[in-house]
DNA sequence: CTGTTAGCGCTTTCAA
DNA sequence: TTGAAAGCGCTAACAG
């Protein structure tokens, strides 16, 4: 008899159907023939009991859990909340569930949340790295689960990588600011460390090559120090030829810097591009030029990746590259 | 001998470090005393296999999964998204995880999540409903898993309930837009159905009728056309008398509400107010008052009510109410 | 078409 | 202070 208060298990749906737990199993699976009158027995047992599987001992038995892990810094962004979504409905499509874990830029939490993911037998782990990933890569290449990185190209070959053409989207970017008449530009990054940085310098290098002296551009680091990079902004835009158009690495650059131009009053002055297209950005005047992922192609370049390691059919690390469009406003 | 590519179990390591199994899972969970020396080996054992719990085995056999779900409907509002991060925090600090996952509104994968997360033995699940939770209530109560409801009232007295008091917020913000010579509101919600927007709308009418008749206001749903409710603002700001200050309900009709007013030219000529403490709050010209929430606190009820449950210290359902505050940009 | 049963990896009781 | 072993709920191989 079934204790008052335990949840029902399979063996109970049984019991009260009147057959065995192989059958029940077999029903609710559907991975062989079963009569449909012992098919309805078992539906009918199993409704009025409200069963539900455990699905800890599925994991246990099947050793897969028919999940997928997806560890990012944040969603605090648009970009990342749509590849999130994105990822979510390829996911179910294919029959699994995504877990999200977020890490907020810690790379203890980073490594703690991976194990945990880890511990609980995903099938595949996608990963959008912090800014000091070692650890929890060295724990995903231990573990040899099927994983892909992305967003962050990799110095380390051991790992499959799907980012976005930085340093294309930067050169389209200058094209078109180029093209609007602007000789002076200031790139804004985040970090001047990170790789994603490094690319989108390199093509504003080349962009800058490829105009042999008719372009001019200097580089900064917001830092996280707000206050601080208000101040270095006015003054690097009070001195003489001043740059004439910003470009920001991200969303959250471009609002301290919108913010910081509001302050200084001379918005009006400098026009405004970003990478990663936030939400507000139709909220600026002058109009703001935004560099925008197709999620949708990224997260399922992601997948494929994952796939591929997943059904053993992987050969060898490989990176895929995704282009990134304009978004220009009137 | 471990197989390759077989992920180490408790009892490859107890082999090479020469003890049981039963020592291992005591030196792993330090829940019973053992010598020093063994401890170091089964530590080095660990360590040099790699090796990390299976948490589905542990899940089974310890009839629990010290992690807690939480089942909202997006992230994609500021307020939504600092709730999780202190669920997430306060739920680390006790020794459990959160895992959180998304229905976007959709009640069959509300219902859906919720039972996965329930198959899944959380110890108990923290839900902000979709419109249409019926289903999805009536699995968590079939269950008996410790839950709380946030942010929607209680129709359903099975249920505890962590709310935000917004009747007093909206009547606090009306006071403030008096003090500052408002007379002729427009309260923008997302849905005029949901309960939070009833009591919203029971603190303007409370206000209104304090004022006794010199404050007038209309109340709309912004629903889920832009374009429409774009046009339909326009009208209604162009009618004799117009509005002089607009409240939205989340940031996202902030956002919409804002991009309408900058296309029809004249966000000089009314105030803007919102629920939902938006990021980009700063950009807006005029200043935009903004109703914050204080997360910490509103986490740290809901997990006490959880807690109470898990715990078994549970009497009856019980609903609390936070208070928000105003915050006023100059 | 259906049933019996081993065993997934772990915790914990009982015994030494 | 340590070990042996039962058993959590389920799946799938094997037997009928």
């Amino acid at each position: 008899m079934r204790k008052a208060g335990r949840r029902p298990t399979i063996s109970d749906v049984a019991r009260d159907a009147g057959v065995s737990i192989a059958t029940v199993s077999y029903v609710l699976n559907g991975k062989r023939a079963v009569s449909s009158q012992v098919r309805e027995q078992v539906l009918a047992a199993s409704d009025a009991l409200g069963y539900r599987v455990n699905s800890a001992a599925q994991t246990l038995r099947r050793q897969s859990s028919k999940t997928v892990g997806l560890c990012m810094t944040t969603v605090s962004t648009v970009y990342l909340r749509e590849l999130a979504n994105a990822l979510d409905e390829i996911a179910t499509e294919n029959g699994y569930e995504l877990v999200q874990v977020l890490t907020r830029q810690d790379p203890a939490r980073e490594l703690a949340r991976v194990n945990s993911l880890l511990s609980r037998q995903v099938d595949g782990i996608v990963l959008l790295p912090s800014l000091h990933p070692q650890a929890a890569l060295e724990a995903i290449s231990r573990s040899s689960a099927p994983s892909v990185v992305v967003d962050r190209i990799g110095e380390d070959d051991r790992f499959s990588y799907v980012i976005v053409n930085n340093n294309k989207a930067m050169q389209d970017l200058v094209r078109h600011l180029m093209g609007t008449e602007h000789r002076r530009l200031l790139f804004v990054a985040q970090n001047l460390d990170v790789v994603t940085t490094r690319h989108r310098l390199a093509g504003l290098e080349e962009q800058a090559r490829l105009a042999g002296g008719a372009l001019r551009y200097q580089a900064i680091q917001r830092g996280d120090d707000e206050v601080a990079y208000a101040t270095r902004l006015r003054h690097l835009l009070e001195q003489p030829d001043p740059p004439t158009a910003i470009i920001a690495g991200n969303s959250s650059v471009a609002l301290s810097t919108w913010k910081a131009l509001l302050a200084a009053e001379n918005q009006q002055a400098v026009a405004m591009a970003t990478f990663d297209d936030p939400d507000w950005a139709d909220l600026c005047q002058p109009a703001m030029i935004s560099v925008r992922v197709p999620f949708r192609t990224f997260a399922e370049a992601t997948w494929e990746l994952l796939m591929q390691q997943m059904e053993g059919r992987f050969d060898a690390a490989r990176t895929i590259q995704i282009d990134a469009g304009l978004v220009v406003r009137m």
